[in-house]
DNA sequence: TCGTTCATTTTGAACGTTCGAATTCTTCGG
DNA sequence: CCGAAGAATTCGAACGTTCAAAATGAACGA
């Protein structure tokens, strides 16, 4: 196997100039037909292809997206990051644009990282993987007019920035519905196991809760338990929760793992049939029955891209400079039913 | 902010050649040190930062590494892969690579990906993760001069291929390790629950588990059941197996989804202390407090890595053409004890 | 002072592609 | 059969870097 073949050899081979075959590869439409067969089928004869790099070079563009992958987390709320990723590059590959991966420590070490890569031409546009209350990458991506769009609000922001593009997925509006749903159901006193505030994410979960749960007062903050992530959180949350006077007759959690935890001391309290909701519906949810709140990352994904290169095309648009597009979306999870959430309510003994 | 400076910008700053600006980057030890500060300062204060794809086209490699990422699976198993994602991520960062990742349908979809990748030269090597039994992809990839490196053996291979490089764990030693570790602690009848042959990975497992459990005749056959991954039928099988007349006094699964399965059948039978240990120590299994079996990622990773670039540097290797050098490793696994592998044992009541 | 050697720096070309302008080929009305 | 307009193709240059070879400078012994 020799040297690969080059845009000239192909040119060679089929009588035409260089040119031309560039056209045949990149706008098809300006080059007469026989003489687009008659290239097209030396490039398949020779199988060439161009030159990633020297095009880059010449066009002034990667069609290369960067993602940091997010530190390992707990490893059941993490999978939805992941998911997130893997679509990404799905989708990504259907409009011909790649995915480069890294890793950072903290928010600095990651803008070293964007720079880095973007300095280089290695990276046209980045996505974001959540966002802080008052984070400083997008003031600092903004300022130094790096493409980017990230999946999480810019939480804490007084006025919205127009530069910045984002997705996100309604935690409130989802957590409302399950806890409305569980109530439909006959539940009475719905509790909330949840995230320490600030947490921009955690805290407009909680307020879906708030708003739907029908509790007043003490109860109200009985119900409510801030906690940080975790099976074992989850798990120690649930169980006191259980051993109050009045306890719950139904649980709504932040998160997978929370729910998993608080199914296990819903168990271990003899209590198999609570009915419990999650959030995310990750694969362990699906694997255990537990009913939970699916974030839709399909359309996350597809939102981030088409914010970031339009309709279908891999030309990066750079971070808009007014707001006459609305340069965010907000998407609507749904409820996810399975056991857990009427084991109770239903009459249906738990496994 | 205009364009960004290039090497002719650094060089007429710094009052040098284009040349001398190049070598302060790739081998500042032929420059005199006055001049090498020279420049340095220069493109520091300008913020020169080389053009990668410009760099690529003239030394024709990319440093960048591929790899797919695999269909999602389980969320708990899964996690495993991508934990080896995030960090080879890592590790090729402190190399100076990078990683472009992918997905596809299929070892065909597949190798059709990389064939792609590697013709545009966006990608200098690739990372197989898992390897099938008879793999079509590593003759292709051998054939066509691909460099790579899987983390998997090439199961079903009669002859070694000596142009094949990998890194795997020996997964018999560690559930082997497993099962002496329960038999020590007083278990006689310990099962074992893994997947349908014939599987390299589970094949392998379950051997570790037939040499050292010490059962013989109707006990092997009964207490050795195969099932497809997941945590459901972890539950179904487990369940089944402590309704034997002799039931087990101890389990080893062949991955956390399955023993996660194993735990709540055996609390849903009365049996929570039963000890239980899973396969690839996932943070779920630390999470509900699952004994684990520990694959050295960081290790399999750093191998790969190794293998394919050598000691230190970032000039990727092509295939070896001989045996010379052993082009593959096998590591060793951890168990990582947790409570549940001596809950019953020691009179440690279950949570 | 001169040639020699070694260290350091510069010069010209090349990597493979696409852009912009220029050229040639077709077609068609008069 | 000519000229013009448009379609199709070609040509020269440029993208930013590093390689290979050539040029310059410094140091030293004769």
């Amino acid at each position: 196997m020799g040297r690969m073949p080059t845009v000239d050899d192909v040119a060679q081979a089929a009588q035409v100039s260089r040119q031309t075959v560039s056209n045949v590869i990149n706008s098809p439409g300006i080059v007469r037909e026989t003489t687009r067969q008659r290239v097209q089928e030396a490039i398949d004869r020779l199988g060439y292809r161009p030159h990633a790099s020297a095009r880059r070079l010449r066009t002034r563009k990667s069609s290369t997206i960067g993602v940091r992958l997010d530190p390992l987390r707990d490893g059941i709320s993490g999978a939805v990051l992941d998911r997130f990723v893997h679509k990404l590059a799905e989708q990504a590959d259907a409009r011909d644009l790649r995915v480069m991966i890294f890793t950072a420590d903290g928010h600095a070490d990651e803008l070293a990282h964007i720079r880095r890569l973007r300095d280089g031409s290695d990276v046209d546009a980045f996505v974001l993987i959540g966002t802080d209350h008052g984070d400083s990458r997008i003031a600092w991506l903004v300022e130094n007019r790096v493409p980017f769009v990230s999946f999480g609000r810019p939480w804490g922001a007084e006025t919205p920035d127009p530069h910045h593009r984002w997705v996100d997925v309604d935690g409130r509006a989802g957590v409302r519905d399950a806890v409305q749903h569980l109530r439909a159901h006959g539940a009475d006193r719905v509790a909330w196991i949840g995230w320490p505030s600030p947490s921009g994410t955690g805290d407009e979960r909680r307020a879906g809760w708030e708003e739907s749960c029908g509790l007043e007062g003490a109860d109200r903050e009985n119900l409510a338990i801030a906690t940080e992530d975790g099976v074992t959180e989850g798990r120690l949350a649930a169980a006191a929760l259980l051993e109050l006077p009045a306890p719950p007759d139904a649980i709504v959690c932040a998160s997978d793992s929370l729910a998993l935890g608080a199914t296990m001391a819903a168990q271990a309290a003899g209590r198999a049939g609570l009915p419990i909701v999650g959030f995310d519906d990750t694969p362990v949810a699906a694997a255990v029955g537990l009913s939970s709140i699916e974030q839709p990352l399909d359309e996350v994904v597809a939102t981030a891209l088409t914010l970031l290169f339009g309709e279908h095309g891999d030309d990066v648009r750079p971070n808009p400079d007014s707001d006459e597009e609305p340069g965010h979306r907000l998407l609507v999870p749904r409820l996810v039913e399975r056991r857990s959430s009427h084991l109770a309510l239903d009459g249906n003994p738990g496994a």
